[in-house]
DNA sequence: GTATAAATAGAAATAACTTCTATTTATGGA
DNA sequence: TCCATAAATAGAAGTTATTTCTATTTATAC
């Protein structure tokens, strides 16, 4: 938890009692979220608590990379917990299907580095979607 | 283009003078399109021309194999050409970020029958961006 | 404490996409 | 070649997620 704030601080943003709430959030549920989620389960700690407030404090988090976006095929925005510790290490994201655990994809045929078909590569997005040992038991 | 048309067929969906105008927009522009860039093409050519036919024939050929949709942490749908001849062989796309073309990437990691971290994998994405050997030179 | 810029709520606006209804059209069979 | 049918269509209206705007509040550095 601690870590996380540091890194908003590092990355230049004040320390809100909604943004430590947020992260909170998504640090005790393990799990991915919408910002209408996110929003929801604010609410209940905060008497006024704006929606669009929610959407830019995600960004902000996604910007110090305490939080990374996920892609799913809906018209909403996901957002997971970006936990590579210190820094920027190269990962992907698998995340259950059932209970929105997100966990993390260390070892990746592509890097930046790497041309593919002629292409340079300039970045590359990876996720899947399975379901977890948890899930699996239950 | 006729191997498109076929799909189309086999899908059981018929063949309007709209949905072979919108596969040729994809065979001759060889670029992903969001419904409203299709739309915008498709105007120049039938006088009286809907947005929301364009959306509902886009998912049509999704849904016959022709087009595949792709990522773009942007709010708009994106399609490209799914060129995978005779079938779903996996693969998955590498994007241009100059031109938009799309090609194949056949080589792929992941495979739905391995495990990952204790996680069954149902299914998965991936997508790459890069700068094809035509817009590197420019 | 106080000045400052950043963060906030709430209202209003936007943009992408979807649904609805009536009309038109591709297609397979007579 | 004509006809019946279900599918495809246009255009209008609706929906939903997200963004912008304005005035107010608040975290932080001094």
């Amino acid at each position: 938890m601690e870590h996380y704030l540091v890194k908003l601080k590092e990355g230049g943003f004040k320390l809100t009692p909604r943004r430590q709430a947020i992260v909170e959030l998504f640090v005790d549920g393990k799990s991915h979220l919408t910002p209408e989620e996110v929003w929801g389960k604010l609410k209940k700690q905060f008497d006024r608590c704006g929606l669009p407030g929610v959407y830019r404090n995600l960004e902000s988090l996604v910007k110090c990379g305490v939080l990374t976006r996920i892609q799913q095929f809906d018209r909403k925005k996901h957002y997971g917990l970006c936990s590579a510790l210190h820094g920027a290490s190269h990962h992907h994201h698998i995340t259950c299907i059932k209970c929105g655990k997100v966990d993390e994809i260390k070892d990746c045929a592509i890097n930046d580095t790497k041309k593919i078909k002629g292409y340079k590569i300039v970045s590359h997005f990876m996720q899947v979607n399975g379901v977890c040992a948890g899930c699996s038991k239950g």
